[in-house]
Parts: C-alpha cells; structure tokens; sequence
RNA sequence: GCGCUUGUAGCUCAGCUGGUAGAGCACUCCCCUUUUAAGGGAUAGGUCGCGCGUUCGAAUCGCGCCAAGCGUACCA
C-alpha cells in the first residue's frame, strides 16, 4: 500500500523508460522466465580471464568454458556484443544466434543496459584484439528498471553521486578504486597494530557525558532512563578508563565520532578516527609510530611512501620533520612568545601581525590562533608540531622541561591536522586542575570547553600507567592517499541535508 | 551563519540583451550485423528546482524558499 505510493512516485520521475522495462519484465514473467533468481554458479571472474588469457592472439577461439556474471554496461550491435562488467573489470560478451539457439536469441531483445546476467560461454579474441566470451547460454540474474547515466560522460553531478552512491559507484571507476583504497588502508593500519600487539576495543559511542576533545557534540535522549545522551566526540577517555584497568598494554579503537559542526572539504559530521594508546611509552614514541604506521600503509597500498596529491609530491618517507610550535611560530612570524608570556602582551604581539584574538584568550590561545593563521599554510610536508601550550591542551602531560608547554604533538600534512598525540596526563591532582580551568572557560562562554568528567578523575586516581597517546583522523588521512581534495569523495555515504522538504519546526 | 555561483529531457549540456524550449547519448520502432561512444532511418519524451511578483507575454527580470558546489566563519 505504502509501497504502491512510492511506484507512483518514481514512474512520474522516468516513466517512460521506466514503463518499458516493466513491460519487459512482464514479458519475461510471460515467457516463464524469473528476472530475480536465487543463484548463480560463476567460475571466473573477469579480471582473471583478462589476466589469464592476455597472450591470446587476436581471432584465436578456444574450447575453454566458464560461467561469469556482472552488469551490462554497454550493448552493441544490438545484443551481438555486450560489456559485461564485475567487480574485478570488464569482458565483452559476444553472442550469436548459432551458438545460444533461437528463443534465447529473441529474448535477448528484454535484455537492457543495466541488467545484471549470468553468462556461460567459451573464450575467444575477436579479430579487433577484445576478448570475449562466446556465449552458450545466458540467464537474467536482476532486471534494472532504471536508466545508467550516459555511457561516454557518465554522471558527473556531485550531488546525484553523493546522494545516489549507487550509481556513481555503477558508473564511475575512480569512486569504486577510493572506497576500495578506504578500506585496503584501514586493514593496512589494523594488521600493522594487530603485529604489535595491540587489542582493538569497542567504547561507547552514546555517553551520558561528551569528552576527550573540544567540539558540540550530537544530543539526544534516552526514553526509559530519562536521561540526555550524547554521541561521543572522542573515545580518548574511555580508552584511558581500560588502560587504568590493565587490559592491556596497548589498546585501540578506530571508529566512528560525531561533532555538531559545519560540513565542508574537510568536516564531516561523522568521521572516523584511530586512537590507539600504549603503556610505558611516551610522545616520542608515538611519533616513531604514526611514521612507521603511514609508510606502511603507503607502501602496501599504494607501493611507494612517495604521493601525488592535487599536483603537490608528499613524501611521507620516515622520519618527517619535528618543530616546536613555539620555534615554528617563530620561524614564520618572527615573534618568539617565550618572551611574550604574558597573554595581554602576547595578543598585542599577535595584533602587529594582524592575528586578532579575543578578549579571554589566554597564551597558549593566542600562540594557537597565530599558528593557524601565519604558520599552518606552509606546512606541506608531513612535520610533527611538538611542545604545545598547557593552556590549549587539558589532557597531556605537563613538558618535562619547561610546565607552560606539554608533550604533545601534532602531525600537519597539506596544512591539514592528520595526527594529534600526548605523552597522556597520569597526574589525578593535575587533571583535576586542567578540567577546573576548562570549567571556567566554559563558565566564561567557551562553548566547546572540556567538561569535568569526575569518573575519569577517579580512575586516574586508581594509577595510569606512563602512556602515550595517539589519535588519527582517518578520513582525511584517506583523502590525501586518494588524491581526493573533498572528504566527501572518501565517505560512501557523506552527510546531506534531505531534499524537498522545508524544515519543520516544532 | 555569511558571500559568490549553480539547478533546463534518464545522462551530459545549449538556450545572448523577455516572445511559453533544443542537441548528443539513452529509450521505442524499422533497417543493417563481428562491434568498441557500432552504423543508417523514424518516432516519442520537458510542472525549465519550488512559490510569489513585474509584464500583453518569463527558462530568461525581481523577491522569497529548497538543494548543491566553492569561499569564509566555526572546527585546540
């Protein structure tokens, strides 16, 4: 009933087309034939045959026999040759009369670009050079009642191939060849940390209490509780809780987190991150490992630590640079804010080079926003930006040689943050401190401060292990391995506001 | 959030300064049949994102709305 609705819906979209391909459907259900069968035995797959019969001359036929299914992405000569294409690339199917009988002939004429078949045949090169298998017999395996965009420009409008996914996957190879590197990557990464002995764990993505990095979190509500729930930001904390307990020496997660923040190049509101920590280490050691962890990935995804992205050579080949922040503002503006400690004085130092900050800004805020601005567009090369301010950074540990600074770090690739790691704060006394001055930031109008997380403190109270802690945005990580300059081309299924409908407000 | 740009047939696009739409491919039918964006012929297909306004007349001009792209802001 519903169902019957939506059919009028979609037949005012294409109805024509639309109409005569039901009409071969029926067609087919005439002739006893069902367009949406069970199974279907393959013993190749096209990449395989391409591959194994690359040195078959051109007019050579062969009695070799296999069964291959896929979508017809072409037909030619109406129906005597046919693209079939699978998962793993393409081959022509070429089908005559003589071989597959003449009621399989005929209908061949309900067979649309689009369908999805079954072949069986013998493999031959045609006298042009393509090989082809000759086909023996055919069954329809789904019938496609929709039109394939065009087959020479394809489908180019971003927003038909975000919100149809499908479709751009259908018709376009370069969207196929980046979700499948997505995913080659992210098993790059779980083998090179499964090898060193981490355990992958799972926290909660709905918490009562949204922390373990600054940023809105989604809100939400638990009916039988009553309560409001968020979805995390970070699972920074959580992770820490489960070193606290010992599971085990090294753990991490690489999933999903949420922010309620815009959307652009760069900005998903649901993105993917790898957070790993790791017992008796410290930042140093981190930054050894997202370098071994990155040429890895590059090498066995890629084959060399050498990329192309958007025109520019990153080379990601270890060790990469490492720069103060402080000595890197430094660098590019001149201003050394190791002599400018005070933050009144050190805004007026960030206002002579036109970085303006705001009224509570403390320090290591200013040294910030002055890095962003003069400081991160030179940043093509993969750095590591060490030692940032206490201020601008709740939860790592306090620098061993100098209290404004921590031992924190973070990796810049293309000016963007891939990377940010800690040695992790241990100290419950510290941390306290860190939370109480978040507080009070929030409390003064910050409104992604760090909130106080009592539990958290408790559990640092217990003993936390020295540890280092890293964090990595996977999405962009993906993006510039891909060569992709949107987020939105490394996330099947990016963010979209629905179409059609005014916002309803209650 | 703000600014600029875009939205025309299933797809890719044209439509200049207002005279109520056009191409290629796809679709349907016919011819041809070892093609590679096959070829030849014929037909059909459009609430020009949505709404309001200006006008004798709006795809075209104005305003509002919806969606998208880019930039900017926000995003330690």
């Amino acid at each position: 009933m519903e169902s019957a609705e939506q059919t009028t819906q979609t037949q005012q979209d294409s109805q024509r087309l639309r109409t005569a391909r039901i009409q071969k459907l029926t067609d087919l259900v005439d002739k006893g034939i069902n367009p949406y069968p069970y199974k279907f035995v393959r013993t190749a797959v096209a990449q395989e045959l391409q591959d194994k019969y690359a040195e078959l001359e051109s007019g050579i036929e062969t009695e070799d026999t296999y069964s291959v299914a896929g979508r017809i992405m072409a037909i030619r000569n109406s129906g005597m040759f046919m693209d079939l294409m699978d998962t793993t690339g393409k081959i022509q199917i070429f089908c005559h009369k003589e071989f597959i009988g003449e009621e399989p002939f005929k209908t061949l004429k309900l067979v649309d670009v689009g369908d999805i078949i079954g072949i069986t045949g013998t493999i031959r090169r045609t006298p042009r050079g393509e090989l082809s298998l000759k086909a023996t017999s055919y069954q329809i395996l789904s019938k496609s009642l929709l039109p394939l965009p065009e087959k020479f420009h394809g489908l180019t409008d971003v927003e038909t191939r975000y919100r149809q996914r499908y479709v751009d996957l259908i018709v376009n190879s370069d969207t196929r060849d980046t979700l499948r590197k997505r995913s080659l990557i992210i098993q790059e990464i779980r083998t090179f940390l499964m090898e060193r002995g981490y355990l992958e764990v799972e926290t909660p993505m709905l918490q009562t209490l949204a922390g373990g990095a600054a940023a809105r979190p989604f809100e939400t509500h638990h009916n039988a509780l009553d309560i409001p729930m968020f979805m995390r930001i970070a699972p920074e904390l959580h992770l820490k809780r489960l070193m606290v307990g010992g599971l085990n020496d090294k753990v991490f997660e690489l999933n999903r987190n949420f922010r309620n923040e815009g959307i652009d190049t760069r900005h998903n509101p649901e993105f993917t991150m790898l957070e790993l920590y790791e017992a008796y280490s410290d930042y140093n050691d981190m930054m050894d490992l997202i370098e071994n962890m990155i040429a890895r990935v590059c090498n066995n995804v890629l084959g060399s630590t050498k990329v192309n992205f958007q025109g520019t050579e990153l080379d990601f080949t270890p060790p990469w640079e490492r720069m103060t922040m402080l000595g890197a503002v430094k660098k590019y503006t001149g201003i050394d804010f190791a002599e400018h400690l005070d933050e009144v004085d050190a805004a007026k130092k960030a206002k002579e080079i036109g970085v303006e900050t705001e009224q509570g800004d403390n320090w290591g805020k200013v040294i910030d926003k002055v890095f962003e601005e003069k400081v991160e567009p030179h940043l093509i090369q993969p750095v590591h930006i060490i030692d940032y301010p206490r201020d601008i950074s709740p939860l790592a540990k306090a620098h061993r040689d100098n209290p404004r600074l921590t031992e924190r770090f973070e990796s810049r690739v293309n000016g963007w943050e891939i990377s940010n790691a800690f040695s992790e704060l241990t100290d419950p006394i510290d941390q306290r401190g860190r939370f109480e001055g978040q507080a009070k930031a929030k409390a003064d109008g910050d409104e992604e401060a760090h909130p106080i997380d009592e539990d958290y403190i408790t559990a640092l109270e217990y003993g936390l292990a020295p540890c280092g802690g890293l964090g990595v945005g996977i999405d962009r990580l993906v993006m510039l391995l891909t060569d992709s300059p949107t987020i939105r081309d490394v996330i099947a299924f990016p963010t979209m506001k629905p179409k059609g409908h005014k916002a309803d407000k209650e």
